[in-house]
RNA sequence: GGAGGGGUGGCCGAGCGGUUGAUGGCAGUUGUCUUGAAAACAACCAGGUGGUGAGCCUCGGGGGUUCGAAUCCCUCCCCCUCCGCCA
């Protein structure tokens, strides 16, 4: 959410970031219903004023002049009118201030569409095939590691089944990023819930604006999480940080669910494009004059991943027009997949400044008896699970469809080389 | 699911219709004293809006009664205890 006032005294910023990002909402509306509230709020606040003033009197003295009392009740009549009103332009207000997009940092390369994303840098050669290498998708049925059919007759078109080394292969990587984020970059681990309150997609910017990529429980009023972000960034809503505890950094393992709505026919086969996936995710709350560098360092533990499985990849700068609704800015790791012939984006790193801390209200003290503030979120992959086991099987396999089990993954699987398809 | 108890400032805890946005204690910040620390003493110490002004709003949320509500009424939510069910 933006800074109301910041809207209010450069409106034609927050215009240019909309044309930007090739998208439009009603400012011209929100401004003039912020107006007409600014005026009406005056007016009510001085009858109350003066109500208040009047009340505290009749109470100190004893006699109680009708005449008064009856004006008194005019005014409470007036007021009462004037809070409906009132409330009814804080509505209005609220729900377009919860439609507008974040604004683009000055950085941020301008194009209309993701054509116009800038590969910031690649990492690594793709090793050459001697023979043409297959999608995972292939690979893992033939492994006996994958099963489509079966994840389709039990959860229908884009789910899957993990079986035997593949099921395994996936909690080795979950359980590998899991240790190097904890252990080398300086993340704390945490499980949250996978279903939450509608509000806590509000507070990340996901609703109300999405609510048709969500899957919703609405017998309990629960939506299930399209990403931990949700949930941990959430953790913190409501509260002021004391002194000294930022930057808080936090990795989480979850299952993911999404509904793809609006995605036909876009990576209809394998483990791209599914509805439910895991996911580890890097969460992380700082003071915003470090959000800058806290974003370089983002990417760089989501790239370390991709460089201790050893698997080339390149990092993309989101252009404005592909950035999401309430990032500022984004780096998308994209690994390479030869199955795919193309790099396959593995990873989404954004700063969103305070805009989810405006939405979700999440502030901290710079120093004890300060005013609090907003912080500053971020978010990253590292990694999506699904993708990264296609990637691993597309990169590493061999010609006679057995997988190598890059090095540092062995330790998860008792030791184990390579994944072989089963005896015939 | 059934029965009972409870939600007040960072925490504990008063208030139960009238200068109470809120007594008191703890924690915290600053100052005096001290070589330093502790102790003692003093001041400050919820959030929002506004200009770190006045004013206005907030005692779980919403609604009502009243000139006036933390306090009375209605309603919803959450937490705790016991019973039932369950991994």
């Amino acid at each position: 959410m933006l800074n109301l006032k910041v809207v209010r005294e450069h409106p034609e910023v927050v215009q240019a970031a909309l044309e930007k990002r090739h998208t439009s909402a009603p400012l011209g509306e929100l401004l003039q219903l912020d107006e007409e509230r600014r005026r009406l709020l005056s007016e009510v606040e001085s009858l109350r004023a003066q109500r208040n003033q009047v009340s505290q009197q009749l109470g100190r003295q004893k006699e109680r002049p009708p005449e008064l009392i009856a004006a008194m009740r005019e005014v409470g009549e007036r007021i009462k009118e004037l809070d409906g009103r009132v409330a009814a332009l804080d509505a209005g207000i609220e729900r377009l201030l919860l439609y507008l997009p974040n604004i683009p940092e000055e950085s941020v390369p301008v194009g209309a569409d993701e054509s116009e994303n800038v590969v910031v840098r690649r990492w690594g050669t793709p090793r050459g095939f001697h023979f043409e290498p297959r999608a995972h998708w292939d690979l893992g049925e033939a492994l006996g590691i994958v099963d489509f059919p079966r994840g389709a007759k039990i959860a229908g078109a884009r789910s899957w089944v993990l079986k035997g080394d593949g099921a395994r292969l996936n909690r080795a990587l979950i359980a590998f990023m899991l240790d190097l984020h904890t252990r080398q970059h300086g993340y704390a681990e945490v499980a949250t819930p996978y279903l939450v309150k509608p509000e806590c997609m509000v507070g990340t910017g996901q609703f109300p604006k999405f609510v048709d990529e969500a899957y919703t429980v609405c017998s309990d009023e629960l939506v299930l999480i399209p990403t931990a972000e949700v949930p941990v960034t959430n953790l913190y809503r409501d509260e002021i940080l004391a002194p000294g505890v930022l930057p808080i950094y936090h990795v989480c393992h979850s299952a993911c669910f999404r509904r793809e709505a609006g995605a036909a026919g876009r990576d209809t086969r394998g483990l791209i494009r599914v509805h439910q996936f895991d996911k580890v995710e890097l969460v992380k709350l700082v003071e915003p004059a470090s959000s800058d560098d806290e974003l370089e360092r983002l990417v760089d533990d989501a790239e370390e991943v991709l460089r201790a499985l050893e698997l080339p990849h390149q990092v993309k700068l989101l252009c404005t027009g592909d950035l999401g609704f309430a990032s500022a800015r984004t780096y998308d790791p994209e690994v390479w997949m030869p199955g795919q012939g193309r790099y396959v984006e593995i990873s989404s790193c954004s700063n969103f400044l305070d805009f989810q801390a405006r939405r979700a209200s999440i502030r901290y003290r710079p120093a004890a008896g300060a005013r609090p503030e907003f912080v500053h979120t971020l978010n990253g992959s590292g990694l999506a699970v699904g993708r990264t086991l296609a990637a691993v099987l597309e990169y590493y396999q061999q010609p006679d469809g057995s997988v190598v089990v890059p090095p540092v993954l062995r330790p998860y699987l008792s030791g184990q080389e390579v994944i072989r398809p089963p005896a015939s």
